[in-house]
This record gives C-alpha cells, sequence and structure tokens, in this order.
DNA sequence: CCTGAGCATAAACATATGTGAGTGCGGCTA
DNA sequence: TAGCCGCACTCACATATGTTTATGCTCAGG
C-alpha cells in the first residue's frame, strides 16, 4: 500500500490538502488487510467493533433487513471509502455492512483515530467531513426516494455512482464498471426488481446509458442529469479551507 | 442561558459525560440568538453560513424541494439539535432549513468551532457524535421509506420522536406537543397528505395512538413499536466512553 | 358576528409500482 | 457435453398510494 495509491488519500486530498504528516498518520493507522469475498459480512448489525473498516478495493453496501425478509441499502461504498468510521463514535452498528464483490479492507483500531482526534485536529476535521458527506448523500436518497418517479431515483444514483468512481479515477471515459444486480438496485432504491429492470430499459430507450454486464455507459449526461435531477453539490467536490 | 436549560449540554451529557470545562466552552461558543417564525427559512439550500445554527426551542425541517415543487423532509429537529452543524465543514448549504413552529436559534461561529476542535479533542468527538447520530437517523428513515408500508413508517417516526422529545424532558408521560401539520408528515414520510390522513386514522382506529391538535398521546407503545419495526439502537440514548 | 384561511377529513377515481410465475441465456462445473 | 444456477427479462394481474375535488371545523381578524 504505497501512500500513492491509497484511495482515501487521494480522495480526502481532493477535498482539502492533506499535509505529509497527517498522510502519514492514516497511513500509519492501517494494521491489517483482509479479503472479504462477495456476499459475505464485513461487519454485522448489533457488533460492537474495535476497529473501523476502510474499503481499499471492491463494492459494498451498507443494510437493514426488515422484518418480511425484504432489505433495504442505506449505501453504496466504493474504494476509498471509510464504511463504519461512524463505529468509532457510535459502537454498536445499527446495520450491517456485506461485500457485493471481492474486497479489499484495511483495519484501523478504534485507539487509533482516538488519537489522531488528539492530535491531527485538521485531519480529525477531514474524517468528520467523510462522515458528513456520507449523511448528505443519505438525505439526497431520501428525498430521490420521497419525491421522486423511479426512473429519476435510478438516473440520480447512476449519476452520484458514475461521479464517485470518476473521483477515485475508477471511471474510464464515460463507462464505468458497476457490478451490482439488478436486484440489488431494488434493494438500493426501494423498488422491485421487476421494477428495476422497466426502469433500467426506459433509461436505454430513452438513449441515456448502455448497461451490459457490469459496464455502464453514459451516453448523454445532460439529459440523464436532468431526468434525474441531479446537481452535484451535495458531494463535496470541490476543494476548501476545512 | 444557563448551563442547565441548555438542550444539547442536556443531550451530549446523556451520551458521555461532559466536563464543566467542555460544558463551558460550548456555552461560550454561542454568540447571538435569534427567533424565527414559522415558515421562515433558517438556513437556504446555497448559502455558505459564518455560523452553525443550534435549536433551543421549536421544531425545524431540513428540506429539499425538486422540479415539479413538491418537498422532502429529510430531517425534524427538536430543542437541543445542533441544526446546520454540518455547514461548519461542508461549507455550503445543499439544503434548507425551515421552521415549522416559532423557533430560538442560538449562533456559533465556525471560527470557534475550529477552535473547539484545536483544543477539546473529547468535545470535538461528542459534536461528530451528534451529526453522526443525524445520520443513523437518515438511514432509519430511508430503510422505513423504502421497505415498509406508509402505516409501519408513520408509526415508526413517532416512536422516533417520542424517544427523541422524552430525551431532552419534553415528553409528558405517554404525551407530546406535536405541532406538525398533516401536510408536513407527508412531505417527511414521502406521502400525500391524503394517505396521512388516512395512515393516522388506520394507527387511531387500532388504538395505538391519540392525536388531537398538536397532543399525540401514545396509547400502546409496545404495539406502536411492532407495527412501525421500531428499535431505539440507532438513536445512541446509552451512555459510553467515546 | 361574519369572513376567510388553514387544516383535517371524505369519496371516487387514476396510476405507479408490486407480485407471482414464468422463459431464456450464459457461464460453471461435474 | 449435460445440467444447473444466477440473472436479466416478460407478461398478467393486484394493490398501495396518488390525485382531484369538495366539505366542514376552528380560530384569528376586522
Amino acid at each position: 500500500m504505497t501512500r500513492m495509491t491509497n484511495p482515501l488519500i487521494l480522495k480526502l486530498d481532493q477535498r482539502d490538502r492533506l499535509s505529509d504528516d497527517e498522510k502519514r498518520a492514516l497511513e500509519n493507522a492501517i494494521t491489517r488487510i483482509r479479503v472479504v469475498e462477495a456476499d459475505e459480512d464485513i461487519v454485522r448489525e448489533g457488533d460492537r467493533p474495535a476497529e473501523s473498516c476502510l474499503l481499499l478495493d471492491g463494492f459494498a453496501a451498507r443494510y437493514k433487513i426488515v422484518s418480511n425478509g425484504r432489505r433495504q441499502i442505506s449505501a453504496l461504498h466504493v474504494a476509498g471509502d471509510f464504511i463504519d468510521l461512524h463505529s468509532f463514535l457510535l459502537k454498536t452498528m445499527d446495520h450491517g455492512v456485506s461485500a457485493l464483490t471481492t474486497c479489499r479492507i484495511a483495519h484501523v483500531p478504534h485507539a487509533t483515530l482516538e488519537k489522531i482526534t488528539d492530535e491531527y485536529p485538521h485531519l480529525t476535521r477531514m474524517l468528520w467531513l467523510d462522515t458528513l458527506i456520507d449523511g448528505a448523500i443519505h438525505r439526497e436518497w431520501l428525498t430521490a426516494m420521497g419525491r421522486l418517479s423511479a426512473t429519476a431515483h435510478m438516473a440520480h444514483l447512476i449519476c452520484e455512482l458514475y461521479l464517485r468512481l470518476k473521483t477515485i479515477g475508477r471511471a474510464e471515459g464515460d463507462t464505468i464498471q458497476l457490478p451490482i444486480t439488478q436486484a440489488e438496485l431494488g434493494d438500493t432504491l426501494g423498488l422491485s426488481t421487476v421494477h428495476v429492470n422497466r426502469v433500467l430499459q426506459e433509461l436505454r430507450k430513452e438513449g441515456l446509458i448502455r448497461f451490459q454486464g457490469d459496464a455502464l455507459t453514459i451516453l448523454d449526461w445532460e439529459r440523464l442529469k436532468k431526468v434525474g435531477e441531479f446537481t452535484s453539490t451535495y458531494l463535496s467536490l470541490q476543494n476548501e479551507d476545512r
């Protein structure tokens, strides 16, 4: 794990320059690295972890299961996301996180995070910011879910994922690799798989996207944004003093 | 504003004991206090505030408007909530906050918050925690919205509001004052007002709640929890070392 | 005392999305 | 090579929730 390839540092550095000292502190915070296979849990609801998980590679989903067995995904995570940073302070996991694909996970002990908050105020703010952006994404999903049509909601999600992957250098032109099944998309959007299928076909028919296998290509970014009522403000992609 | 009556301190102190020093730092962080009338905006989308707002009294809602004019409320805030603490690091507001009732608001300059992060690591963690709980509530709302019936969703919301108000000492027995219209509840749950009305009547008919004027009484807590599939973990009501 | 505003409620009807049951394809694996 | 499994995709039908319009209540203001 050289400094250059740590996707978290890459991401944070775009929001506000990190000092070498801070980068080193983050690098050194990592203890072990673990691989989790697709469909396995990375953290389970009810756990009280002593370390937080940083996703180095792969796709993961935070989810909750409700009584009738249905699942709701409340967040999708990509490389560079500090999956359960919040367990550092929330202590008890109120939801699970599972691997959608094979995932490489780095572990950061909560004790180390506490030391960072004692010694690196600016780095602390950057980590705090990371969780705030998670929150901003949640709010965006809430409004999409509550007030947009299924089609618009899907368009919105695609816009977001495209930009997030681009930020960490994982878009090739207009194409991203999105190894997510339609059932998983349904759990994310709160839709049935059947309806996910209908909605994807509509977006294809409208010439907005192509989606074959895992490769999702955006054919008309402007119109896709418009359909999904997407604005990127909430992703805080701008560099600012924080 | 004596220390004893500041509802934020009251709330934080229940999650992990604050030192007198920390309490003083919080008290002193407040500059001016302002009153905002019902239906006025406290902060607007697009603003770049230089201070964050702490709600001392009243009810407020974070919201977003989508293109067809419909509104989605992504958070309801009560006394003691640090309404836009996140603007400290997010910089640009990606949503508005409006007063549902007359609100008393205390202002805390971002510069002061920065100083707190430099000098009071533990207090910083407590403020961070507060925003993490906001995030946890968002996730809970997402799953309720995506995977629960409208009735269950409403029951869930009522359980949550009851507990949150109880935490800050604003429940009288099984009754809370909930000065929120059915239209606002609809914007919160992603429902039409008509359906909100249907759903409330069902909860009444089932003998779960009474809701006349602003007074909401919980008649059968256990069954209401069950209908709403409610567990309080996500509210982090337990005292822990953080 | 009347008036109008804002709100809860109601009924009839419309529709977006869910459900259940299937087909077919491509890729593993025995 | 056969067989199976996961997944995308279809169709017919069911239903939760939205829409439109209207009524009546309550309360503040003139």
